[in-house]
DNA sequence: CTGAAAGCGCTTACAG
DNA sequence: CTGAAAGCGCTTACAG
């Protein structure tokens, strides 16, 4: 049987509720008793039941991160893996724990969610994805929980998001080879269905148009967050009889099956094309050649979603809001050697 | 203010007991009554509160993972992810939450599982490390709480953990090798001070001894679980006067920095040097050239570890013991292109 | 099969 | 500055 604090009342000679305030550095405790009773505690070896406090605090200090389903899992591990450093991070620093979670299914996951939730076992939520018509957000948002999503919704434009100025993001990946004189340029995409694509390829378009340089259909290839999209493009693109001489793709991940493909078929980066992606995950500056790609601050995305999310769990009630309902994460180019070819002049 | 279990009982017209009876599925409750109740639940929404059923069960259907520090992130990500993936899994399928939680010092650490395990906000732990002396094990072996230790435990050969037979996977590492006529075989290791590195470097010493093969003490190269150390480690061991033909790889993420370091000397893999490596990470297949890995399950380890921990905690108290105090997850070698080139017979 | 009562370990107005 | 009491929302012997 644990140590409770009816325990440190008696041995201290005290009423539970003089622990208590102790336990909550009370005002108007008398240092000579808070002295006393902070003894007891350490020679019992006492430590407060989470579960009681929360029960009549009606708050849980804990927040749960729900991760995509299996079947959704485009981005990379990696990704996701940083995401969640970043947020455990911050949230363990404001005193919050973190509670993982994955559902099976769409049901399951909207099951698991309505449990934590409803059942007051955690204050709120991170989606680490967005989907379009998302049950869950729709959940969150009709129940009035607190939540942030990492990502953008187009439905709910006032709900709590982080995320990446995307459009701004492409626009920089794409000027930047402009720069270097390339004039055909082609996009590597992810599923059109996805905002992040949709983002990142008006980006490109919107440099291209700037520079008055043409876009031609078959330049842009759509697929999946995933290496063999990026391996199956090359094959068609490198066939075109007026092929780009350089690429922007939507994710480092493509990127590494871009240069596969490009091995496979002993065309040279950056020589015979350039590239540039997404996302700067840690392997990027470490494939033969290292790539040019748009660092998102993946880390400190999580870190700020942590962050706004308690936030906006503390001040519930109160109405005042202090971060803006979308948060926009700086994001900057790292050049690589994959970029690192300038066409020659006319 | 949320629905209670009052709220329901009255609506329902009996008492809080037989609406806490129809939660639970006891089977001495009419038909009749379990399906007026439920229809009363459903009106009203109810959801019942995690953190009363909590405090009264003195269970709490959690349990929590420790990561390492950032500073002793030697394995990539992506193992960890993964790791972290299957524990996920199987904790959600019986039923349990994950706590993820991650100090920053030793002492935030231990504060951390104390107030987790002490605190009774989770049922048990899960380490993702084994380090040597490590005050978080002997805290949680001494107060008896559940946990299992994803690594081996040489300090308490009782407690329960999921591991690799390390040593035969690097023994099976090195026979391939040698079976392809490799008889000058290097080793890049990780730190010295891990149980992985050691159990590692003795398989693959046997496998040597076995043939009756030379280990020359300078094959053999010491350094991190990081990229940077196979990369050092190629500028030296391609200089020595009698070099290798093949080198064992103590981890994937190493044998990426082998790679880029052979490809900046003009080294060909497998024609000048044979490669084969542990993990067998989603990447390495992906590399140029794939990689030759040991597979050894790190979804399924952390499955396992979930599965023992949670069997644990529910025979708690009776005493059983399902799983051995040691479980092995079993390893295969993956051939890939890395080590696809047999040496000629003189 | 069902209910009244006690209790899990804590907090917090209300008095004093 | 401190205590007695009520209550957070649930479960579970004990009766009947």
């Amino acid at each position: 049987m644990a140590v409770t604090i009816k325990d440190v009342a008696k041995k201290a000679g005290v009423s539970p509720s003089t622990v208590s305030r102790v336990l909550s550095d009370h005002p108007r405790i008398s240092t000579e008793t808070a002295r006393k009773v902070k003894a007891v505690m350490e020679e019992l070896g006492y430590h407060p039941n989470i579960m009681a406090k929360s029960l009549v605090s009606r708050t849980t200090n804990s927040i749960c991160v729900l991760l995509p389903k299996p079947a959704e899992e485009l981005f990379s591990n990696l990704f996701f893996m940083e995401l969640i450093r970043g947020i455990v991070a911050q949230a363990n620093r404001a005193g919050y724990d973190v509670l993982l979670s994955s559902g099976g299914s769409e049901k399951e996951e909207l099951a698991a969610v309505s449990r934590l939730l409803n059942g007051r076992r955690v204050d709120g939520a991170i989606l680490l994805y967005s989907r379009k018509d998302d049950p869950v957000v729709d959940f969150l948002y009709q129940h009035g929980y607190p939540f942030t999503l990492i990502g953008r919704s187009e439905e709910h434009p006032d709900i709590l998001t982080v995320d990446t100025d995307n459009v701004q993001a492409a626009y920089d990946a794409t000027k930047h080879l402009i720069t270097m004189g390339h004039e055909r340029i082609g996009f590597v995409s992810g599923p059109p269905n996805l905002v992040v694509s949709q983002d990142r390829l008006l980006g490109y378009r919107r440099a291209m148009a700037d520079s008055e340089l043409e876009v031609r259909p078959e330049w842009i290839v759509e697929g999946e967050f995933l290496q063999e999209s990026g391996y199956r493009a090359m094959s068609f693109i490198m066939n075109l009889p007026n092929r780009p001489t350089a690429l922007v793709v939507v994710d480092d991940m493509v990127s590494f099956g871009v240069l596969r493909g490009l091995h496979e078929l002993k065309f040279k980066v950056p020589e015979d094309l350039c590239i540039v992606s997404f996302n700067n995950i840690p392997l990027s500056e470490l494939s033969t050649p290292p790539i040019s790609s748009i660092d998102i601050g993946i880390y400190h995305l999580g870190y700020t979603a942590s962050q706004i999310l308690i936030q906006s769990i503390q001040n519930e009630g109160t109405g005042a809001r202090f971060a803006p309902a979308r948060n926009v994460i700086p994001h900057r180019l790292i050049v690589r050697e994959s970029s690192a070819f300038a066409v020659p002049r006319k």
